[in-house]
DNA sequence: ACAATGACTAACAAAATTGTTAGCCTTAAT
DNA sequence: ATTAAGGCTAACAATTTTGTTAGTCATTGT
């Protein structure tokens, strides 16, 4: 449960009003999150089928991570008609794919980086070598 | 400390492995990291500087996430010469730089959802209501 | 002699996130 | 009678992150 009153949430909530990014960010960053956005973009759009590609993940995690989401309408919860028991899928909302795009440049930015591209220090005159 | 055998680490191992995108986001999701790279790219570049920012938050907690940016070479630091007592100025390196359009995205997407822009489910053939 | 500046660190405490265990529900198949 | 499928939840424990307290260091100004 969360505290309302403690130094952290009042920092957090700070920082949420002096710029969305950090909302933005915090709505993303939980551990599985963009991981799970990004397979249910692939239309891996069912409980199990995200079990089966995560497959270190308790259903109790699953579950809560997909209410967060839910919570923050990045996605949405749909029953599947006439199955038995009652089939769910998650769709993502407009809200959910628009983070597709940015989430991506955010994958190739620590990919080319991941991958060996130098590293320097463009403001610094006296030199580009890091120590 | 971090341990190195907790399920915990273990499964943000997986996911580190599994895409970039999740070690990207990782680096950019400590508490004040992201406003702290904003603010040094608009010239904060001291930490009395960020201190003055960031009120509330407190020296120790400012050097660590200093020291964590610094540690994924988002940022460097360089002492500024013929000062007493030494100071130090916090630099963006090019990894750091690339970082802010894609966080001005992702700042412009919370903010236009804050704003009230219409949340719906595209690939939803029955209904573009919430429920 | 003492405080102030600028930039920290170590050790510890509080809070938040993540993971685990043990359940539930409804129908169909063995 | 039991098991399986598909999707969960509550309660609790482990881990991690965030914040607090109390220092340090070297020099200049009062």
């Amino acid at each position: 449960m969360r505290k309302e009153n403690s130094s952290n949430a009042i920092n957090e909530q700070f920082l949420f009003q002096v710029c969305e990014r950090n909302s933005a960010i915090s709505i993303v960053s939980g551990r599985w999150k963009s991981q799970i956005i990004f397979y249910i973009s692939q239309g891996n759009n069912r409980f199990h089928l995200l079990q089966q590609r995560l497959p270190n993940i308790s259903e109790t995690v699953l579950a809560r991570q997909l209410k967060e989401l839910e919570a923050h309408a990045i996605l949405v919860k749909r029953e599947i008609p006439d199955t038995v028991p009652i089939g769910i899928k998650y769709l993502l909302t407009n809200k959910g794919l628009e983070l597709l795009p940015i989430l991506d440049r955010l994958c190739h930015w620590g990919k080319i980086y991941a991958e060996g591209k130098e590293i320097f220090v463009p403001s610094d005159e006296e030199s580009d070598i890091m120590k």
